[in-house]
DNA sequence: GATGAATGAGGCTTCATTCAT
DNA sequence: TATGAATGAAGCCTCATTCAT
């Protein structure tokens, strides 16, 4: 039956290539002067102003480099490309993200809660991040490599909760006849997809209960709220 | 005195009155011949393949017209832009989509089967039009009309999804305490998008055992499984 | 000092030709038929709305035969281009415009009187037909057979003046200090322009005193009105 | 609760809400460095060339830069348009239109060598640039902002000659019941319009006969001549 | 390091004209 | 005659990247 489906291997945009560590240039390392870093800084916040105006594919070199204050070609002196400096931004956003994940507050010491913290934790970093989750999903869907850089963090979280599941399987807590990774991949995605459609399609809704009912699917999907008592 | 002149401050050279209309090349109704008919489909196929094989960004008119054997002008008499042929593809696989859902067999009668059949039915049509849901959500993330477009399909499911769950609740058969909007939204988002990333992106997953896991967390989810004995 | 100018005979916009009668194709003559005719008809005049509408270069074939309710290659059953059915349309004016300057009532029986009726007549004729004079001056700027058919309009026009003061000349009416021909160029230039900038520029001017500055004007030039007692 | 989280309904990705300006490319200011306004400048006299040369609306882009010896996109970056370089050229005529007609010498003290030396100087600048005056009549017609700046200009001329001639009716050197606005239209189409005929459309004529016809014309016409004994 | 000018490939769209029915 | 589909040349403009100071 899947296989009528496409190479799934092969997404169809553009030809995937093995991921190629991004290749550093002289502008891999950071300027060894301090206004060289000044400078760096400044590109990479302008970037960001500019990516969540308008969008990765709308953002010009030109933009950046005004909204820095800076010439035209300095932005070459730090970075080759348009992508090069994406990465920046996108790398510090998802750095925040798994920072505020871990630091939200667990309200109790059930599973439940756990599930909860993990899930408010993710969408206060998708609300706080929300334009450039918005951009990411463009660049992503654009640009191979920013498309696996995606992948691969995308991977991070649904590993994380994959183990859990089958942690938690081990523990007898879920049953097993459902396998953790198809499940994390579908519960992920269903959290995930709900802050994006929420936080960058628009569709109305609010902090705490999307918390409360992604919370309670989730845990009733795995039957963690029978052994939770 | 002047009374047959037009008015005199308002030259007429190059600010007409009376609006003419600009022809309306394409869009408008369906060719008049059958030759026309023909060459107005052969270009939709031909798109369709070349959205497949470029996506939406990298698809020019020109590989459209070439794919589909006409001059370049061609083009400009059945559609005004990219963005227009791009959504008659779409409607048709839009299209395509619903019927394949509603045709797709029921394989009982309890409420599971019938999750299980949407679910199927989903992820089959998925299947087959892999490549352009890829490319329609790279179209929809870029273009707002057709992310309008976009949105509204996902409303039509995610709607009747929200009716059925706030029947099942009229019916006893769902717990109230959850808001049927919000778990339409999330359980829909959990479906739509692990297709995406099993059949887009790539990550390995078979439709039998996808179809299983999506329709056991859904019921789960809604706690349907216990009241279906 | 004239020898700076450049040649008189070569406009600057296209190389000149000599003036090359229209070629009579298959459309030169009058359909055969009366439905032919109608058609033929039906596109003139719709032409000559289109012109006024959007001006020269503006104005599609397309629009043409829209207005007309005729399919697009119908066009060229009757006319072998716009410039074509554009000289059509400007015969037809330049006919009103004779008709109707020799028919403007005259006042008395002087000279006076008769430049009166003059330019009476040609700022009436230049009033009712305003919108089409002013797309006149731009296609005659534009294309050259086109600039040529005016450029021999207006001839007719000067040359008349010219013979008049000629005449007056040899009947002492009028002082041989001057030049006929740099005359009528003059006092004609001074008529047309005048029209030009009230009714396409829009300037604002009214009939009966712009009739009597320019009556004026033109008589104490030419010394006539101390002649007409 | 939310309050942290951008508005919900306002997805970013495609509808930036700060809005950041465009870059303005050309139009700007002067460019900064020296060879920029070499390159500016080269633009604008091979602009001047291909104007001449071709007319307005088949200038194309590619010939001014061809001309001046740069890449296609160059032009780019002084200019946004094919307009406003010849907004420059323009620009820079008017200019020196107004200064030779000052600077022509006054070859007596009364008020008809006024009025010749104004005439002189007019078909001596007219004479200098007569094809690029075609083309700017060309261009008038043809782009509405062009035609406003030519219009202004003519009010320029026109509103000069009607102070002076309110002047001489206050002065007692005029009828008083001639409208000095009408007048001065008039008599400005006459000269400026002769200029046209001759030096554009090619109708031949020479310098000392056309200003003195025109010198007397335009005084007799004010009876400026039996005035100034 | 910083500057800003120069480059040029690349795609879109229009519309007069031709042509097959 | 009338129709309307098909053609394709032609020019504009953008902007990432390079380069000379």
């Amino acid at each position: 039956m899947a296989s009528r489906a496409p190479e799934p291997s092969s997404p169809p945009t553009t030809e995937p290539r093995r991921y190629v560590p991004p290749v550093v240039t002289g502008a891999g390392d950071l300027p060894r002067t301090a206004r060289g870093r000044r400078t760096r800084a400044a590109l990479i916040e302008a970037a960001r102003g500019v990516f969540e105006d308008r969008g990765y594919i709308d953002a010009r070199i030109t933009d950046i480099t005004q909204a820095a204050g800076v010439a035209h070609g300095t932005f070459y002196t730090y970075f080759d490309s348009k992508q090069e400096i994406f990465q920046e931004v996108m790398d510090a956003l998802l750095e925040d993200f798994r920072t505020e994940a871990d630091g939200t507050p667990l309200r109790g010491t059930g599973l439940i809660d756990r599930v909860e913290r993990a899930n408010r934790g993710y969408l206060r970093a998708y609300e706080r991040n929300a334009r450039m989750m918005g951009v990411i999903e463009q660049a992503a869907i654009i640009n191979p490599e920013l498309r696996h850089m995606r992948v691969e963090s995308r991977r991070y979280w649904v590993d994380r909760a994959a183990s859990s599941i089958a942690r938690w399987q081990r523990d007898g807590l879920v049953s097993t006849d459902l396998d953790p990774r198809y499940c994390a991949n579908a519960l992920g995605s269903m959290v995930d997809r709900f802050a994006y459609v929420w936080l960058v399609l628009g569709e109305p809704f609010e902090l705490e209960p999307a918390v409360d009912t992604l919370t309670t699917l989730y845990c009733r999907a795995l039957d963690l709220d029978h052994q939770d008592v």
